[in-house]
DNA sequence: ATCGTTCATCGTCGAACGTCGATGAATGGA
DNA sequence: TCCATTCATCGACGTTCGACGATGAACGAT
């Protein structure tokens, strides 16, 4: 059942795109105010491989710091990680996304 | 010719909605990852009067601050101001608007 | 010409951010 | 069982942010 080649996100809701409140709204912005977290949300759009590792490997940037990054963007809603043995796989959380979008919009 | 109850807002550019680059959208999201700046965006955007003075009285903050928020959002491009005597009438720049929900919608 | 109003800018101070190296927990392989 | 790998967390350090009061420039009115 496992599978370790693609990140599986969980049905979840379809696509509400509930309009999330001011302070929500700030912290995913919050979240995407920064070239690195946003070069993370591009890699990881464009990759299906979204370990750890990989994330570093391809950032000018400590370990600490990208798992920093990777925290940031976690808890903001933008990106999900399930661990999958010693690594973390994550990916984007398409729900947070849209939610960013529908407050964006919303303005 | 003067019009001093509403915020004419340049023809520019209709609605290109160029995608802006990644140091670019970092800036406009910088901007908006704060409540006061979402809260005067909304101000702005449901209110004719966006004189400083009137942003000003809308929030609990010093006169000082909310002058410092409108030069944030000024220089991220997302609002206007222009100098209406000895005050400054601010509204919504379109455009800039337009830029940061492109350059979400690409992530 | 003088005064009051309006607003941007400056200086300051504490809090939060961004980065790093070091450390340690968890896992899988030898 | 022991070791190597992977990653999150911690502590430290310098930078930036957010807030304020004070100051001064620009303008209109008297």
């Amino acid at each position: 059942m496992s599978d370790t080649t693609e990140c599986h996100i969980p049905p979840a809701a379809p696509d509400s795109a509930a309009v999330p409140d001011d302070d929500a709204l700030a912290t995913m912005a919050k979240a995407i105010a920064h070239p690195a977290r946003i070069a993370i949300l591009r890699l990881l759009a464009n990759r299906e491989t979204c370990v750890t590792g990989d994330v570093v490997a391809e950032l000018p940037l400590a370990q600490s710091t990208v798992s920093e990054h990777l925290r940031i963007l976690r808890e903001a809603g933008l990106i999900q990680g399930e661990i999958e043995g010693p690594r973390t796989r994550y990916c984007i959380n398409a729900n947070g996304l849209a939610a960013l979008r529908a407050g964006i919009a919303a303005l």
